[in-house]
DNA sequence: TATCTGCCATTCATATATGAATGATCAGGG
DNA sequence: CCCTGATCATTCATATATGAATGGCAGATA
């Protein structure tokens, strides 16, 4: 039976695996690497397994350490939650907060909120961590998160910010010249932008009860940043969220206009400390305008 | 900005809060008081602000430590995990394993399965938690849990073992020289056995339509052990899992036979360690054979 | 009142963990 | 071929953290 294992060498155990050596592991740590190879051996005598293999550029995994990552990352998630809670007074507008959006959304919505908020709590320090998954509020790897469907756990605060359309949408670029889309079947012959692995989106993309698949797609990426930028570019046709189709050209809009919720997520054990209460709500109230509205940027009135 | 705080100094911090004192907590750490008392004060000035208030008899924490006390715990359950994740060689039948369930499945179902899981595999330790949330594998509080409801958390690994019936049953001890139970009004009068605060089952616990509230109880307890003992000890009248009921009688089945699902979980992450899986599957049959028919003790096949 | 038993803070000698320096090894590039 | 730039292992002097012992304090108990 393994007992009393001291938690700072899963932390350079976590080191080690992310940064592939114990020099590297060392630096980012800041201890040195013979401190380093140190702990791990003391982690593997406790243990009473091997960890890594010793090579001349590294230490590499065995499978027992592969099987023991997603352990020691939720614990550095939950020991990253635990120093931003504590990274503030209890109920000053100070420290860390880290919130959790999809690449458009980071890139594309939140600037201006976070600006508002910066300006307003100076003491504040935002984080920003692009994801896409309720799981890191539950696994704390982010305090806030923006999210674009219910939540799954029910176990979170949530707040329903509101609905907004998808669409098909153009840059006039791209469509100078080309045939035009005035009918589903029109689409044929044009170039599609969507994702690559399935996704959440995979089953809205249905136009006109057809179903678009990835063979249909001649621009694919996961990343819907890089897909709002290749249709802004004029690469072709892709989806987009209304409020963020400024200068493009809505296709089919009889045809294909999804209606999506954001949400507002948040984990309860947050909820004693006000900073984020505080955040939680700018941030809904700023979102709500965001949907409702262009001029969605202005500061809320709270 | 608080940065690399030493994470077992987290685990000092959540010794005191669980022990109240320095000396205590340092008892259960095996580290000396005066070392304790050094972790703390060195946490306080890292977090730069003061955690404990100095009593003469044990130190009591401030509204910023309470806040900080759920991160702790979710920091401790991680290192929990990944403790008995390693505690065991990948592919062996070693190790420990964490079990949640509620308290009448870990005193009347859980037992001669234990025990035969035990008898199959020596090296395992289990540890038998009794609680009554999914949070827990999610958390990762247990490794595995056996739950009387669909999971709510879709993360997780999930199987339903099967349904059974809840009925009405009492003691005939109770019953003898009581006004008979034939129709739902005849429970007016009688003793009736329920739960304390409001739950999962208090809706389940209509009787010929009419809900049974808690001031219909002459006993309440929030402990399913405790009602299931006192239906058993003559009591009165309660509810009780169908394949428990042995030597009870069961009163107006016509009028009150919900059925439960029993679910087993797993945390995603245990999956790489084959004797979670193991553990997982015989859990899973044991279970089943237990809801299908009395002789639900024995051994499975597999 | 006197006594006992918890508690925390301080001291100081000691055990422990650490880092700088060094050497050995391997891979890649001129 | 012989550098250069990575890596890890070892050594040893030093810094750091630790524990035993002690004293003081407050609240019980008699």
């Amino acid at each position: 039976m393994i007992r009393d294992v001291d938690w700072s060498l899963y932390r350079s155990f976590l080191a080690v695996m992310e940064a592939g050596s114990l020099s590297a592991a060392g630096r980012r740590l800041r201890i040195s690497q013979p401190t380093m190879g140190r702990h791990i051996r003391t982690l593997e005598a406790a243990l009473g397994q091997s960890l890594f293999l010793r090579t001349p550029d590294g230490l590499s995994p065995t499978d027992a350490a592969l099987a023991l990552m997603p352990h020691a990352e939720a614990l550095a998630d939950a020991a990253g939650a635990l120093t931003r809670a504590a990274s503030g007074g209890r109920d000053a507008m100070e420290g860390s907060i880290r919130i959790a959006a999809s690449e458009v959304t980071a890139a594309e919505i939140l600037p201006p909120i976070v600006r508002g908020m910066m300006d307003r709590w100076p003491g504040l320090v935002i984080e920003l961590a692009v994801s896409n998954s309720d799981e890191d509020v539950m696994r704390r790897a982010a305090d806030i998160a923006v999210r674009m469907a219910a939540p799954r756990q029910d176990a979170l605060v949530a707040a329903r910010i509101g609905g907004f359309e998808l669409g098909l949408y153009s840059h006039p670029a791209y469509l100078r010249g080309r045939p035009a889309v005035e009918r589903a079947e029109d689409l044929r012959g044009h170039r599609l932008i969507g994702f690559d692995r399935p996704f959440a989106y995979t089953d809205i993309f249905r136009v006109a009860g057809k179903r678009i698949a990835r063979d249909d797609f001649a621009l694919r990426s996961d990343s819907d940043m890089a897909q709002l930028a290749a249709i802004r570019a004029g690469c072709g046709i892709g989806v987009c969220h209304a409020p963020l189709s400024g200068g493009l050209v809505r296709l089919l809009p009889a045809d294909f206009a999804p209606e999506v919720e954001m949400w507002l997520l948040m984990h309860p054990d947050l909820r004693s400390l006000s900073r984020f209460d505080h955040v939680f709500a700018y941030l809904a109230d700023a979102l709500a305008r965001h949907i409702a509205g262009p001029g969605g940027a202005a500061a809320p009135a709270s």
